[in-house]
DNA sequence: TATGAATGAGGATTCATTCAT
DNA sequence: AATGAATGAATCCTCATTCAT
């Protein structure tokens, strides 16, 4: 039985993940547990109401990053080399979603608390890029933070694409003067 | 009476704009109508349905942007210094909330129609700063014209930030090699 | 200005009874207004809210065929020929349409005493006819005056069709019995 | 629950059918959920709309009507005793309600189709009764299908009225010249 | 435990009526 | 006197949530 409910939480998740993407934060309760193939108050018994569903999609996404930073924090590798592994995991991850659906105010603690943790595990790599002088001095390492977060929070990022590319680029440049 | 209409439909456009702004786009036309301090009637006989609100909030912004797109265009200066004034006006305009109220389709013809022109007269930019030399080769114009929706459309985005000053740089930048 | 008032009266008059028929007692005051072209503001100048229209449209038609009844009862002729008068008369009325409109409680007393005066004109007609032998014996006066509602208060009722033609020889006819 | 919901639907279908009667069409769902002793949004589950509740309505009065008159037709008894026994089931039928409440455009096809073959039955019936010698040859079978529906539909139709009477005696009747 | 029916507060919209111009 | 803008109560309908089975 524990099996069954884990396997019908998940197909809620997923379910959820799905239709929140393609139709938007608009999606009912009922739609979801209907994509899930299960009843709706199958659905309330796994998430006690709306916001405790769209709350776990957000955390368990989040403490999935927390976790990958962390994981390659203590990598043996240039700080760079991080940052970019961090970009090309978040490109895979419903970053975009999650900011759209759970990103206003009121955010719950816990996640108020992951975030932080998320952006000073960022933060600090980036203090460390700069001394190892892979990014540019004249920004500070929160601004960093704020520039990997419209990165990799736009709809559609992916680690490839032109316009990480320039972002991150612009990321290594020094300023260039406007002519 | 006409000069009261035209003041009680600028009522309603602020109103909706700081509202939408302030709590989201789940705010209701009564509290819309309400910030206006008007009557619900009297924003639907201003704007027939909810939609209407949101798509004049949207067109009027976009053939703003549009037109003052198209004055630079004229003017005598680089294009680079073109790109700079039109990132510029879009600091100011509330392109973040506008996607995200009325970005997702289905979009009326009329603001389609807007956004390929807007996009169009980008790409030109960004084509001519090409040949002048003053950003990078290895994009094309259509990606630079998403990443100027990026730096634009974010929450926040103002002109000299250092995340605006970042994604210029880049885009000025020849790529640079990871280490 | 006297002129002007009374022209305006008929227009309302005729613009709500054209869009009664056509499209159902659910027109609004402002189409009326509109069709009649004048503003909303001057319909209510003629009549107070919504039912002191309808009424007027029902009250004047009453008045009209109670005339007509009165007339025809003064003439020379027999009481039958006078039932056939008025049926004819009554078929270019929108008495149909009169009773959809008005025809449910609460009826204003002035309109009530209207019927009542009709229906009692009728009875002493058919009262009459019956004496004269033109209807047969074995149904009541007011029986009578229900069965002629039926023919002239039905949509689309005309002089000449069938189906008066049916209900007027059921009328002369003393009962067939069923075989 | 499959039980209870059965109940519940039929509580509001009776619910509505009284309201319609005694009100008129005006009467709001919030009362009609109300008078069937549930919120509105149980009468919503039930039907999706407005629209829906009243052609429900109609349509289950009126293939119980198309059943009973193809009943009748294959009973072994003169075309007149049938036509006699559909309007006495009738009497008992809220016709009078349902075509006020649903009988302006659109009709949904599904009910067009059943009023077309229950007109179609009923003028089968005429034109046999016709053959048989028990109505009058000088009217068509579809103005005895008419006849037969102001007959029926009229408010307050009985079987045994003298406006029944009177009417069928008109259709047995030859045609009386008026003196 | 899973189900889906029931609930009703809340939001969009309409329209009779009033009133400033 | 005519106009049409403003008003807000009333209506339809949705959907998060609860609860009986």
């Amino acid at each position: 039985m524990r099996a069954d409910a884990r396997r019908n939480r998940e197909r809620i998740v997923t379910a959820a993940l799905d239709l929140f993407t393609e139709r938007g934060p608009g999606v009912s309760m009922d739609e979801i547990a209907q994509a899930a193939g299960l009843g709706v108050g199958t659905l309330y018994r796994h998430f006690p109401d709306r916001r405790a569903l769209v709350d776990d999609l957000a955390t368990s996404t989040l403490k999935g990053l927390r976790d990958h930073i962390r994981a390659q924090t203590s990598e043996n590798v240039s700080r760079w080399e991080v940052l970019l592994r961090v970009v090309r995991y978040c490109a895979g991850q419903p970053l975009a979603l999650i900011t759209s659906l759970a990103g206003s105010p009121p955010v719950p603690p816990f996640r108020a608390e992951l975030v932080r943790e998320i952006d000073e595990l960022l933060a600090d790599i980036a203090r460390q890029a700069e001394q190892e002088g892979s990014i540019r001095r004249d920004i500070t390492p929160e601004q960093v933070v704020d520039l990997l977060n419209v990165m990799v929070c736009r709809p559609g990022a992916r680690f490839d694409d032109p316009l990480t590319t320039v972002m991150l680029d612009g990321l290594r440049a020094v300023h260039i003067e406007t002519p």
